[in-house]
DNA sequence: AAAATATACTTTGTGTGCAAAGGATATTTT
DNA sequence: AAAATATCCTTTGCACACAAAGTATATTTT
């Protein structure tokens, strides 16, 4: 019994990844101009409610692989976004904090605008309840 | 007005991220056995049913960029799941194909029910309905 | 206290995914 | 026919994403 192409491009695994392509390309291109990732803008929207974080809490939080957010954080360090501060008592453990720049301190909230706004548009097209109804569905499916 | 990380697990591009992870994660582990990937899997299939298909147009179907497929393709050839047949008339062109041999042949079968069954297994909870509906939400999403 | 185990983080390797640029060939315009 | 433009495909560079291995430090076991 062979896969035809319909069936293929309509399975839910296809289904998902075009989604969330379409998704990380648009939030992407509103990023751009900040010079910053859909991934990046993720984790400086969590490091700014949670300043001292650690990155294997990020890791937990937004479920992303350790040496993913190693590489995350390096980024996002080596263009001023964060700076690491060791634990006094763990020598292992480092905490994220924002490093606040007047430049920085500008964008990050035109940062969430932008992610606002990029949702919004994603989801322009249904109405209240298939919104409740589609996050419900992807909430079950984690 | 701060995104809390409610909000923020909870947006539409972390929940799309998330599903999308999970349906991927879940692929991989099922193809592992079969020395390939989610994606490299999901080439083959269309390849199986359009036999010489041409990278461009495997692009267009699959929404990926040619760069990527042309990634993709090296790495299937390499591993000798296809060839590349030049067009005769135009220069520029390859046409995909399967390579058959005895194992690869034997393998295909096993690969379609292996995107089956974990398809069915990542919708187990969901009704009939809801099936229909998310794949619906999913489709009008892209 | 020494050994074994666990935890936090980084590094390396492989595979997408896309932008941008490049090479080769076709097609269209002039 | 020459020049301009378009198309097919590949290459390079960058950013996730994760497995596996490595390093350093903590904690638990003995």
């Amino acid at each position: 019994m062979d896969i035809n192409y319909k069936d293929e491009n309509d399975s839910i695994v296809f289904l998902l990844a075009k989604a969330n392509q379409k998704a990380q390309n648009e939030l992407k291109k509103s990023l751009k101009q900040y010079g910053i990732t859909t991934v990046q803008g993720l984790l400086l929207g969590l490091i700014s409610i949670e300043e001292g974080i650690t990155a294997s809490e990020i890791g937990k939080k937004l479920v992303l692989d350790n040496a993913t957010v190693s590489g995350v954080l390096e980024r996002l360090a080596s263009s001023n976004w964060i700076i690491r501060k060791p634990d006094k008592k763990d020598k292992r453990v480092s905490h994220i904090h924002l490093l606040h720049t007047p430049e920085k301190d500008k964008i990050m909230p035109l940062l969430k605008d932008s992610f606002k706004s990029v949702q919004e548009e994603l989801l322009q097209n249904y109405t209240l309840e298939e919104r409740i109804l589609l996050k419900r569905f992807l909430r079950d499916f984690i």
